[in-house]
DNA sequence: TTGACAATTGATTATTAATCCTATTTAATT
DNA sequence: AATTAAATAGGATTAATAATCAATTGTCAA
């Protein structure tokens, strides 16, 4: 099976495990997030599925979508404060952030793989997430706006 | 001078570099964030410096924090879809991010000075900041609270 | 020191995001 | 097919952020 084709069976199983029903709503939002690679907020997931499912409601994707995070299938991404986003994908992967157009855009390296956390932390804390956060300017927009934030006050 | 004392006249050099006024509103912000520890969001700076300005908006503090996070003076922090929060501490640090009581807590560690990224990474962005996320559960909580998202789906 | 000007403020209003509520529907099980 | 607990849609509500604007205030040049 191709990487990025959905195995229903295999997402109708966790939602059992987790006590989950299977509705067709959960399986397409699943569908959907799984597809994107913009790391889309509820609202972008949602217009898409309007598409299909001209009556599912916003605050159905945005529960679904916490409650795939919940049990973790799916990941939340980190911000600067902007509508929240999600991450189909749960491999070991490292994000840039663009401050100017918002862009999330992954990066994989084999050297930070072998990242040693301090022992002091491991041991005060329990990890579920590491990650290496890069902010700053992508290529399309290092040579325009200088940042995206206009307040002046 | 102690690290956490804050010196005006460095903030008054710094505004007029940027073309801003030193209001004491902009003051009171600067030093308010300075001696915070917690990452703090505007509205708990604004509630602070009520005591102190009985008047000053939550726009002006908001509008205050993000002007001086443009001209790189303080940070916003990534987070998790909630409020906005900033983080006035510009040296290299890191991370962890509490998933059930969402408090941000500051690491340090030698090691991780020399992560050193893909030159694809640096060859194609423009890259401001660098910094390693974890998530997870704090000491206190670890112990209490599964997880935080209560959304059932 | 003062006056002019442009930036900043606080109040108000608008917008957007996230969550809550409840009647209705539906998946899972018998 | 009937039962039941869970999930949904849709509207309402809260919270966060942003925009607007008249009044105020820092800055700078005279």
């Amino acid at each position: 099976m191709n990487k990025n084709e959905i195995n229903v069976d295999r997402f109708t199983q966790l939602c059992k495990a987790h006590g989950l029903k299977v509705t067709p709503q959960r399986v397409a939002v699943y569908k959907a997030l799984k597809k994107a690679t913009d790391h889309p907020c509820a609202d972008k997931i949602h217009k898409q599925l309007l598409m299909d499912f001209p009556n599912i409601s916003l605050d159905t994707v945005n529960r679904t979508l916490l409650t795939f995070a919940r049990i973790r299938i799916i990941d939340i991404v980190e911000g600067q404060g902007d509508p929240r986003r999600f991450d189909p994908n749960l491999d070991e992967h490292h994000h840039f952030y663009c401050l100017s157009c918002n862009s999330i855009i992954d990066f994989h390296d084999p050297e930070l793989k072998h990242i040693q956390l301090p022992d002091e932390i491991t041991r005060s804390f329990t990890i579920t997430g590491k990650r290496l956060c890069l902010t700053g300017y992508c290529a399309r927009c290092r040579n325009h706006a200088p940042d995206k934030v206009t307040a002046v006050g």
